[in-house]
RNA sequence: GCGGCUGUAGCUCAGCGGAUUAGAGCAUCGGUCUACGGAACCGAGGGUCGGGGGUUCGAAUCCCUCCAGCCGCACCA
């Protein structure tokens, strides 16, 4: 089916295009009638001509057939009216789309970047925000048609592991297994950290097999191998908890590309690119300068001939356009490392690595801070685990479950309080803003009430829980929809409106376009509940309102489960 | 010093390709109920949209400037 956004651009589009070709309609929502287009004023500005009288003329030319009424409002804005018939058609058209109306694009491969933990290090907060707007970019790009390559670009490589390598032999394999398999990643690293710092021979070990590592000893990279794959299995089962999408095979972590960092080097010293600099290899992209005003280097190969991050990156970019076919490359990376990125997608561009058709796009997001207002740390100061972090939100479900449903089995409860504890904290870091800073307060985002997960998740079960009464004999194959009820024809409009939702979170990677409809949606739900019985009515109406009922439901299930949020049937 | 992000109601935040009266949640206060899940709904109070200029018929939104906070600025990724 075709939106209903798009059936009334389309033909905007025409008329617009009569008037002053290429003229944008901004056909937008609003509050004074169901649609409102603004473009008129910019078109009449342009033209040097009174607005009212251009959207006159717009509107003598302009055939809605049949889709909604015109008027002109204020300075020259047209608003619009749905007609009764386009509503009822295309409410009919819903019920039997599994898209719900979002169109699918062709041939476009996004690669994404999210995630991204080190190995041999715990997960933690500063892990959040790129994991669960990652996945959720990744669940929405699928669902829009693209095709998605999830890129996990661990940090398994560098100068640590010789140290971890030799803390491993330390403590036998076999134990250092049992260690990593139990999660324990934080005592491992800052044990093997510890030693080094302290222990003189011990940092000469791990200096030395730093170099067996880079040189490719057999041995030493099956040890390496083994820190890496326990790590790797450790973090599939954190996103197992967090119910994200990444798995073993989505990980290509930094060691991936060095094989390539040669040919990198080599490259950009053929286009001329390279200059040498204090001993290190550079290429100095315009436009970026150090504190001293001095150009600032993007720093290929060191001094010491190893590499910086910055050849890794570079060797991506290579692999994700020419070898994976991207055509959208998103990097889920927090807003410190944007200068970074410009300067390396700088180097890409003057390289020819980065042709003009590839969108490449840095999502940045802000730090989850603590009610301090610092980044979010635990009372002692360490850094929180991201598992304790689920597990508080899950615990604190669970309790709250307790409290209201004391009736519910156990087994059920626990399932229960899995989901709403995720959805907590999920839909907190997805609601706002990405770019900004958020406040982490676990008390509100579990909270049953406001502008939370949970309150979504139980307006979709409420909605369920009609239909559990009902039994499941119900069709909606004779359905129209007259939506004689205000608040029946504001539920319809909100239903409308999905497919902008999703299109304008996948346009802008802001996900939190997705939550404040869908939030708005729930709302507007309520509302018709409250004025308006369902089960209680006699027919036509009640098998109307049950299918207002169904495509809420359905909405918000497939709203939220775009964003990584499962809606339960039953809380 | 240069660059980036942020500054909207007591608190947490939308709105920022200009446009018809600045919105929501929480909190506060006041209503609705013999309720198809009250974990609800309806309503009220509360804002010089950080300050100041400018462009415009019109600016929270665009431009300039200042203030405050956070972050980045060559061999760690």
């Amino acid at each position: 089916m075709t939106s209903t956004y798009e059936l009334l651009a389309a033909r905007l589009r025409t008329a617009f295009d009569d008037l002053l070709p290429g003229a944008d309609p901004t056909l937008r929502v609003s509050d004074r009638s169901d649609y409102q287009v603004n473009g008129v004023m910019a078109v009449a500005k342009s033209l040097g001509e009174n607005p009212r009288a251009v959207a006159d003329r717009l509107m003598n030319g302009l055939d809605m057939g049949g889709l909604a009424t015109m008027e002109v409002a204020g300075p020259g804005f047209i608003n619009l009216t749905l007609t009764p018939e386009l509503l009822d058609g295309q409410l009919r058209s819903l019920l039997g789309d599994d898209r719900l109306g979002v169109s699918e694009v062709q041939g476009r491969t996004a690669v994404i970047d999210y995630s991204a933990p080190n190995v041999a290090k715990e997960m933690h907060v500063g892990h959040l925000r790129s994991t669960v707007i990652g996945d959720a970019l990744a669940r929405l790009y699928r669902f829009k048609g693209y095709s998605v390559v999830a890129r996990n670009h661990v940090g398994d490589w560098g100068t640590p592991f010789g140290m971890l390598i030799e803390h491993l032999l330390d403590l036998g394999e076999e134990e250092a297994i049992a260690s990593l398999g139990i999660g324990d990643l934080n005592t491992f690293y800052r044990s093997a950290r510890e030693k080094f710092d302290a222990d003189d021979t011990f940092k000469e070990r791990s200096r030395l097999r730093v170099v067996a590592l880079q040189s490719g000893d057999d041995e030493t990279l099956r040890l390496w191998r083994i820190l890496v794959a326990e790590s790797v299995a450790y973090f599939t089962e954190v996103y197992e908890a967090l119910d994200v999408t990444l798995t073993p095979a989505d990980v290509v972590g930094e060691s991936f590309y060095n094989p390539m960092l040669n040919d990198v080097v080599r490259d950009l010293d053929s286009a001329g690119l390279i200059v040498e600099s204090d001993g290190a290899l550079c290429v100095f992209p315009e436009g970026f300068t150090t504190r001293e005003g001095e150009p600032l280097p993007v720093i290929v190969q060191k001094r010491d001939e190893g590499f910086g991050y910055a050849a890794t990156d570079l060797a991506a970019v290579r692999n994700r356009v020419g070898d994976l076919g991207g055509t959208d490359l998103l990097y889920v990376v927090g807003a410190p490392q944007a200068q970074h990125f410009a300067m390396v997608w700088a180097v890409a561009r003057a390289a020819g690595w980065l042709p003009e058709n590839v969108r490449i796009e840095h999502i940045a997001f802000g730090s989850v801070l603590g009610p301090d207002r610092k980044v979010f740390k635990s009372r002692s100061g360490e850094t929180v685990k991201l598992i304790s972090l689920l597990n508080e939100a899950i615990d604190k479900a669970a309790a709250t479950l307790l409290e209201r449903s004391p009736d519910m089995e156990l087994e059920q409860r626990t399932e229960l309080a899995t989901h709403i504890g995720r959805a907590a904290i999920k839909y907190a870091d997805l609601s706002s803003d990405r770019q900004r800073d958020y406040v982490f307060d676990l008390e509100r985002m579990v909270n049953f009430e406001g502008d939370t997960g949970p309150y979504l998740q139980y307006a979709h079960a409420r909605i369920r829980s009609i239909f559990r009464r009902l039994g499941d004999e119900v069709s909606f194959d004779d359905v129209h929809f007259m939506l004689g009820e205000p608040a029946e024809r504001t539920l319809a409009l909100g239903l409308l409106a999905f497919p902008e939702a999703v299109d304008g979170a996948v346009a802008t990677c802001q996900p939190h376009r997705l939550t404040g409809y869908l939030f708005d949606l729930a709302q507007r739900f309520t509302s018709f509940y409250e004025a308006c019985p369902v089960l209680s009515v006699d027919e036509p109406l009640r098998s109307e309102r049950l299918a207002l009922c169904e495509i809420t439901a359905r909405t918000l299930r497939l709203g939220l489960g775009l964003l990584g949020i499962y809606a339960p049937d039953q809380m």
